[in-house]
DNA sequence: TGCAAAATAGTTGTATTATAAGTGTGTTAT
DNA sequence: ATAACACACTTATAATACAACTATTTTGCA
């Protein structure tokens, strides 16, 4: 593996504390200066890093005030790819785009995969079966679909997708209890095979409404664990009255 | 309006020369030194300009070698949204993701829109009937499907919907007969105004129903011109034998 | 002449130092 | 109490130097 770059090391560490919550959207960066001390870098790289962050709209620079991690609603309209935004309320939203997505990208692939995709989209849909952990079970789910938007031949949609699995996935990392105890259900093995099995048959819609049918589940399952949750948090505060 | 900083001047003026092709995918921009005489900044704003291009995906830097304008298959996926893309074929497969989140937008948008959305929504498609040129009618298009999408009130579909429109606009600006002849219909009026009223009579499903409507006549027009433009070129060929 | 090795020029990456310019806070003078 | 000011802190820009890497040109040998 290649060196990291210095600028890239920033980039990283800045990264990092905002996704674990130690700096929270709205907070205050550590300055330049301390940033470098920190990392045992120039000031130059310190910026340079800092640049491309605020590039993809993470932070924002004021000058003479400091470097500000973003609140999700900030003006600049890359940060909807930033891994911070992803609340219980965020991911409804990020899964119902994926509703209109998905079931865009499935209709495509139907049409336009090729026997390999199949017989590659085939392979995936068998490893499912005997998948114990979840992380294990994500890394299928995720290259199952994007295999999806791949084969779809859009490449805008293929991009976009990336995107939001990039997001699902960093994101999980810090909520991984909220986000994926949803996706225990015994029929999510069944709900792949059954898509890929319509695309087999190049029956594009089917397909779709399997796709519609799959996410809908996720977002009801979710939305239940969300309620069980909220009333959960609920009686704690009761007791303590 | 507040002074540019050095470095978004050094950011939009080579954007710029890739906008207006002066500098093809693959090709090489201009040394850090170079563009610093040009412009009359120092290196360190060049480099900061340049950060931002590559954080988006424009150009890619190769460390003593140069830094080139990144080609659209380029990995690195937020190059979906920049703005030299677009070519016929790209057109279409945006206007195909427009199709499925329009609808969805316009959906939510129904469900959610305030009483002083509505009277916004009113304005703007008042504003179409007595409109002659292009560029007003591309604006005043932009900000209703913008507004439909921010009373969707989901974040992440707004977003999205900036971006696209960012990239159509500047897109446009290059490829001015080849996108926007299409939109010569005497139609195209009546269909904002039978979307605007299904969310006006808060009818989900009709509004979703005109809108895929009026998206399907513009690809469908595009298609035509695209085809027409097609057989033109071909027709000059032959005129050479 | 052909070609490989080596020198060279050009380019980006990082560091250092200095100054300008904006922000925020605390202090002082009224 | 409040307005004006001073000061510390922070980011923005600049100039210079050198390191590290690349691409091209030149050199030297067969």
């Amino acid at each position: 593996m290649r060196k990291k770059s210095k600028s890239q090391k920033v980039y990283d560490y800045i990264e990092e504390l905002v996704i674990s919550g130690e700096i929270k959207p709205g907070e205050r960066l550590p300055s330049e200066a301390k940033l470098g001390e920190i990392l045992e870098v120039s000031r130059v790289s310190v910026r340079a890093g800092i640049e491309k962050l605020s590039a993809i709209g993470l932070v924002s620079k004021k000058k003479g005030g400091g470097t500000y991690v973003n609140k999700p609603k900030n003006d600049n309209y890359l940060s909807v790819f930033t891994p911070t935004l992803l609340h219980n309320t965020d991911y409804l939203e990020m899964m119902e785009i994926r509703r209109a997505l998905d079931s865009l990208s499935v209709q495509l692939c139907a049409k336009n995969i090729t026997e390999s995709g199949i017989r590659k989209l085939g392979e995936i849909v068998d490893s499912m079966e005997n998948i114990e952990n979840e992380y294990d079970f994500f890394e299928l789910d995720k290259k199952f679909h994007l295999l999806i938007s791949k084969y779809s031949k859009n490449r805008f949609l293929h991009n976009i997708h990336l995107i939001i699995w990039d997001v699902l996935q960093k994101t999980l990392r810090t909520k991984y209890n909220t986000v994926t105890r949803q996706d225990h259900s015994t029929d999510r093995v069944e709900e792949h095979q059954d898509i890929y099995q319509a695309i087999v048959h190049k029956d594009e819609d089917l397909a779709r409404i399997y796709t519609v049918r799959h996410l809908e589940r996720i977002i009801d399952t979710f939305n239940c664990e969300y309620n069980e949750a909220y009333y959960e948090a609920k009686k704690e505060e009761k007791k303590k009255h």
